[in-house]
DNA sequence: ACAATCAATAAGCAGATGCATACGGTAAGC
DNA sequence: GCTTACCGTATGCATCTGCTTATTGATTGT
């Protein structure tokens, strides 16, 4: 009676972590080279897509919905500026705050980008779900990772 | 007309990445004081969780299989064979090679760690999916987590 | 006006990670 | 026997990450 019968049964599923957590690191390992190809690191495309339309009005306010330090953003942040990828000036009602947005250009490009990576997504990943997971899957995944969002405290 | 109605649509769902990728922090943050309270590192966790009764026949095999550095999990052998949680002595048949197992008090502390985790996940993850969901969810995520293996290369 | 507060920035530190090199012991081919 | 290749191990390096402290300019409350 070794195990795996009728034993204490250890395990009915493999733990999330040890799933999510090595998958996460694969998909990053796919995206890494397209966004080289489109001149963005990894925290430069999350500023992009996290900016999407809608403004911010602290730089500190976007480190955390992107789950970085605000103090390691500055540099992305100052290179996406140079670039004329994001807009980045004073509030004037509030001169110590930065008001950022996406350019036209920065939405161009993360557009580009994002059409590459999602492209790369379904050919890598989801093309290999049976059609009848797909959805259901997105939609739980989108589910848990709004749960998972760094700018709220699990209610 | 901002965006989200009739535009050029540039955004059906979020990047896989940008889900996936947050979502397993948080669940590491969640799993990380599990651990600790039983004295487990995360690699120590996962040797403990591959070793499961499976022994392997070298350390590199252990090392690519939870995606580790081969000269970086050494000190983590040495640790948890000193507290007797493995088993790893020289293949008798080629003496260069290390036999790598679990002990039956590793295997204790495995299903014990383990069941805590997945209590953890269990309350905070999987409950806030709807029951239709869940099951479906976990399947999906099975799926693409054997795809994203370090042992295997894309078939 | 003055003190306390806040945002952005700069700088530093401990730890982890990926990557590369080097060395001793072992095995296998010739 | 000798060369070559492989495993475990030790070590170093460049980088990244989370975290902390300090400075400067701007705002707010009293």
């Amino acid at each position: 009676m070794t195990d795996g019968s009728a034993g204490h049964r250890p395990t009915e599923r493999a733990d999330l972590a040890a799933m999510i957590g090595p998958l996460g690191k694969a998909l990053m390992n796919d995206e890494l080279p397209i966004l080289q190809r489109h001149g963005l690191s990894m925290w430069a495309y999350a500023v992009l897509s996290t900016l999407d339309r809608t403004p911010l009005r602290t730089q500190a306010a976007l480190a955390q919905a992107i789950g970085a330090d605000k103090t390691r953003i500055i540099a992305t942040l100052d290179d996406l500026q140079d670039r004329g990828l994001i807009q980045r000036e004073p509030d004037p009602e509030d001169r110590r705050a930065r008001l950022l947005g996406l350019t036209a250009a920065g939405e161009r490009l993360r557009d580009a980008a994002k059409r590459d990576i999602q492209r790369g997504e379904d050919e890598n990943w989801l093309a290999h779900l049976p059609d009848d997971e797909r959805d259901t899957f997105l939609r739980a995944l989108a589910t848990l990772a709004a749960r998972a969002r760094p700018d709220r405290d699990e209610p």
